[in-house]
DNA sequence: ATGAAAGTTGAACCAGTTTTCAACTTTGAC
DNA sequence: GTCAAAGTTGAAAACTGGTTCAACTTTCAT
């Protein structure tokens, strides 16, 4: 499950045979990890890439068609690692309301750990649209999918699941930019719990 | 109030001093709006700007600096249409749940006759973050700011106004990227409900 | 040990930009 | 009506960075 993207790989004929390849290719992908993270997609140049990963400008062409093939890569790559590090955390909480505030933090922690996802997949948008809607199309699947179930068994109000899959993963992206990325002066937790409170009461007074 | 960006411009030295060359740079900014729309910020070309505008490409240098400068211009415009275009809706509605019910609505709507303003407004996190940062910054503000407020009138529970602030903003950026600039299937005030109910009640069963 | 496949190299090529500039036209104050 | 200031023009300079390629080195199955 966690980081299936031979298969796209191989279609591209541009897959490493021998083990010193891949190694070359890993070293590129970290390489551009931390140049597309630090300057975005179009300030990072290539030659940037390969001088960071030591390998020569030629070798680049080796493993990937462009600068743009090699992003789509990566947005695949940071995509499959949010996923898969707030999974465990969602399925181990005891009911729905808990699985989302600890949904919340863990992504903000995430965030904090790896702050050039916002560079990676929200440039998306603007380098590799498919990938961006992929990755926000699938991740609100996945919400609504669990906000259905929990529905179903009567656990949560029945509402639009979609509308509020949108909505929540809104409110978790823009929280982590804010308290992940821009700043970190409050716990995760703390700001998980206000987001907890919302979706357990709402806004009015009691 | 409304688009007050002359300090801004007086200061480059490129503010036009008669009445046809305000019209010239009026024209310039309405087809960088397109442009950029269009084509996001790196792939629209200056003289892409000028041909869609009927000026010269050295036109370009007498008003804008760069093409930095000019799409520094465009954000700051569009900030300012959408806060101009929700804040009579949030004034004329009753409460404050009412409120923000409106103001989810009329911001899909403004997104859904506005495509360009996610091209423009998030491109600015990669082309100049400083606009990017004052947008949202000062968004966040003022949502954080009419909580506060209907916390201390005692219309809704009094929780931190600044984390609910970027929740609220999140739920929305997100709710008009998926129905009103992907599709548009779904009617604007249904979605607005959902959001409304979910701040009425939360998520919980009753 | 050998040779074919895989991988490496970086200078040079190239297409596309942004930006400059010096000659020219229009405007508007006096 | 005059003239200085404002505005316009588009060709060309200056730059930038992605991509190609042919010569070279390393790997590994036989």
């Amino acid at each position: 499950m966690a980081g299936e993207n031979s298969a796209t790989l191989d279609e591209a004929g541009k897959a490493p045979r021998t083990d010193r390849g891949r190694k070359t290719r890993r070293a590129l992908l970290d390489a551009a990890r931390q140049e597309f993270g630090e300057n975005g997609f179009h300030a990072a140049s290539i030659s940037g890439i390969t001088r960071r990963a030591g390998v020569a400008l030629g070798s680049f062409y080796t493993y990937f068609d462009s600068k743009e093939a090699l992003f789509t890569a990566l947005v695949r790559d940071m995509s499959d690692q949010v996923r898969d590090h707030v999974a465990p955390v969602l399925r181990a909480a005891p009911d729905q309301l808990a699985a989302e505030r600890a949904g919340c933090a863990a992504f903000i922690e995430f965030v904090r750990t790896h702050k050039e996802i916002y560079r990676i997949i929200d440039e998306a948008e603007f380098v590799d649209a498919a990938s961006f809607r992929e990755h926000y199309a699938g991740t609100a699947d996945r919400i609504a999918q669990r906000l259905a179930a929990a529905g179903a068994r009567g656990e949560l109000r029945a509402d639009d699941a979609e509308v509020l899959a949108w909505a929540l993963m809104g409110m978790n992206v823009f929280l982590g930019l804010r308290f992940g990325v821009w700043g970190q002066e409050r716990d995760s937790g703390a700001v998980a719990d206000v987001v907890a409170r919302l979706l357990a009461r709402g806004l009015a007074a009691d």
